[in-house]
Formats: structure tokens, C-alpha cells, sequence
DNA sequence: CGCGCTTGTTTACGGCGTTAACATCTGCCG
DNA sequence: CGGCAGATGTTAACGCCGTAAACAAGCGCG
């Protein structure tokens, strides 16, 4: 429990939010829960409700919190890769997706959930805009077409989720992920170009 | 409902598996809870544990129940297209997967948890094995590259469920949905054959 | 027939989200 | 500087949840 002599927090939101975010990542989402938080953060579980309308859009604070966790990742993974071509750098970001997503399944399973709250700042840097940018440079110059851009941000994105939910919950072997992530992602390059 | 005057149920299990169903169906996975489905059943709560060691056994119970559907729908739709070649089938199988999966998305939450517990009877048809079987038409004869074959199957399987997933939380409109499915699995189609 | 196993029931416990009523602190206005 | 108002905490309570223990009813075999 933390200092008690202040009968106010003082940044109880934020302490909320990363209370949530251990406790997702040492539990995971069974063990994120209104009472539990407030307890980490030596507080009523009532106070939350200052903060949140319901436990629900704590829960999705986190898991937005979790989202920029792993947007950050994949920002500075990509910036390692500046200059090389669009689809080396669609790559690095499936990689990057991946690699989170294993490292930190908890945590991770956060940020599949469905968004039941908009995030607090929607301009944020965030990994679809990002893939669009990549996206849009395979475009011919001069010509973008819409339908053929959310094609391939769609292939790119359902191939990274999909391959990552599926290594998490039934191959345990790192050395078959890693195998699996170079053939798919591969394969995925083929798509994307096409 | 069954009959209550008798103090014995005599289907108990199936009954409680298909009222979770049911519940998962119209209410989503929230609504999936030990006391309603006994309740449902017209029975106490519980009466579950005689026939599921925990609440989360009769949940897996129910999305197995759900695998299960959603493989009759995928093997029923592929008689349909019975001789045509192995890429069109998985076309076919991969459609069948995303229908499902926006036409019942509550059950099909279910299906995409992680699986807890076996399944009742594991040598049952099976999405993966279907894959796996028509994948291995892929391959040139004589020659099964079981490398190939997984990364063929990964990206068959990852990429359904990635777009399943992201036209689900999503694009709420259909028309926009059925134009991305057909792009994006144009272009898995194009990573398959590589 | 009667005895035991299976399958139900009731009751209770602790944890959960959430609300209502109350308490304390902080900042601002006179 | 005093004090009031609003923001931010507290406690207590409600109903739902999963689950366990103790008990009861029915079934099936000797």
C-alpha cells in the first residue's frame, strides 16, 4: 500500500491505468479487475468510479495503454529500418507485431480485445496509420487506388494478427515460431506486392 | 426445456452445452455463465459440476460445440465445390470461416479462445486437418515439404482469422466487407501458390 | 426388497462490479 | 484570512458470480 497520509492520490487516473497494466502482464485479463487495481493503487474500489464510468473503460484504458506500448515497438523497430523499401519495413512492423505478441501474451491479449471505448487521443501514432503510410508507397506514382491500398493494409494486418494468435496458442516452440513467422512472411511479401 | 417433473434430467451434459450455446448466441460470452445455463436448463447450479469439473470446462465444452458448427458449415461448402482445384477449395474454406465468423460473431468468439481443455473426441473433422488435407494437394507429387506445407497452412489460417477478427470489430458494413474478402483472399491466394 | 452410486438440491462463502450516502481535502471568492 | 463548493476519497450494501459441503432423491443391481 502506498502513502496513506494523503487522503487524495493525486494522479489517481494514471496510477489506475498502470496498476492495470502489471497486473495484466503478471495475470493476465482474468486478473485485471476493478478491485484488485484499486487495491495495488492502496485505494477504495469505489474511487475508480471518479476516474471511469465502469471497470469496462478502465479495462479498455489499459488495453489502450497497451496498444501504445506496442506501437512504440514498432516505431522504433522501424526506425532501425529507414530508408530500405516498403515492403522490408511492412516486414519489420509484422515482425515487430509478432514479436510483442509473444513476448508479452498477457498483455497482448489486451490489445486484440474489441475497442469498447475510443482511445483518450485518437491522433496518436498508431500501428494502422502506420501500415497504411508504408502501404501507400508501393502505390504507383501519381495513381492510388483505394480498394488496392486496404487490400494490402488489410492482408498485412490480418496475416500479422492471425499468425500471432496462432503461434501464442498452439506452438509453443520458439525455434518453430521463428520457422513459421519467415515462411508465412514470406509468403505474405508475395501477396503484398501482388 | 426438458421436462422437470423428473427429479433426474437424463441429458444433463448435452442440455447444458446447448443452452451455453444458445446463451453465447443471443448474449455473447458474457452472458455464458454457470448459473444461467443451469438455470436454463432448469436446474441448479450446482447440478454443473456433476458433469463439468469447473465452469470453465462447460465453457470450453460449448465453444468446442462451436468448432464443431463452424466445421459442418466449412466441410458443407466444400462438397459444393467437390473436383474444382486446391487453391479454389481453400477459397472456399477461408470464405466459409470469415461468413461464420460475421454472420454468428458472439459464438464466434467462442471459437477463437484459446482451447483449454481437449476436445470430447479429438479425431473429429477439423478445421486444421481440412486445411492441412487440401494444402497438401499443393504439393508437386512425389515430394511433401513439410516446411512448405506448414507456412502454406499458417498463412491459409492466420489470414482468415486475422480478417475475420478486423471486419469484425471494424467495418461494420457489409458491402465494404465483401470487397476486402474478395481483395485480401485474391492475394493470400497469390501467397499460396508461391 | 434394499442398498449404493449417480445425480440432483440447498446453503454458504468469498470475490466481483456497482451504487448510495457520507467524509475529507483543495481551490477559489469574498 | 474564512469558509463554502466541488472534486475526490471512504464505507456499506446489493446482486451476481463460481464453487464447495452436506444432504436428498431416484436408478439399477444383488
Amino acid at each position: 500500500m502506498p502513502d496513506r497520509s494523503r487522503y487524495h492520490h493525486g494522479a489517481l487516473r494514471d496510477a489506475l491505468v498502470d496498476a492495470g497494466e502489471a497486473l495484466a502482464r503478471t495475470e493476465g485479463l482474468a486478473g485485471v479487475t476493478v478491485r484488485r487495481i484499486a487495491a495495488t493503487c492502496g485505494v477504495s474500489a469505489a474511487a475508480v468510479y471518479r476516474h471511469f464510468p465502469s471497470g469496462d473503460h478502465l479495462i479498455a484504458a489499459v488495453a489502450q495503454r497497451a496498444r501504445e506500448i506496442m506501437a512504440r515497438d514498432m516505431f522504433a523497430r522501424l526506425d532501425t529500418a529507414a530508408g530500405r523499401p516498403p515492403i522490408d519495413r511492412l516486414r519489420e512492423v509484422g515482425e515487430s507485431y509478432i514479436a510483442f505478441a509473444l513476448a508479452e501474451p498477457r498483455l497482448f491479449s489486451l490489445v486484440s480485445m474489441p475497442m469498447t471505448t475510443p482511445p483518450d487521443r485518437p491522433d496518436d501514432p498508431n500501428a494502422a496509420d502506420l501500415v497504411r503510410d508504408i502501404v501507400l508507397e508501393l502505390e504507383p506514382p501519381g495513381v492510388v487506388d483505394e480498394q488496392r491500398v486496404a487490400s494490402r493494409m488489410m492482408l498485412a494486418q490480418a496475416s500479422a494478427h492471425g499468425l500471432a494468435v496462432i503461434l501464442r496458442d498452439f506452438v509453443p516452440d520458439p525455434q518453430t515460431r521463428a520457422t513459421l513467422v519467415a515462411g508465412v512472411l514470406d509468403r505474405v511479401g508475395v501477396g503484398l506486392e501482388a
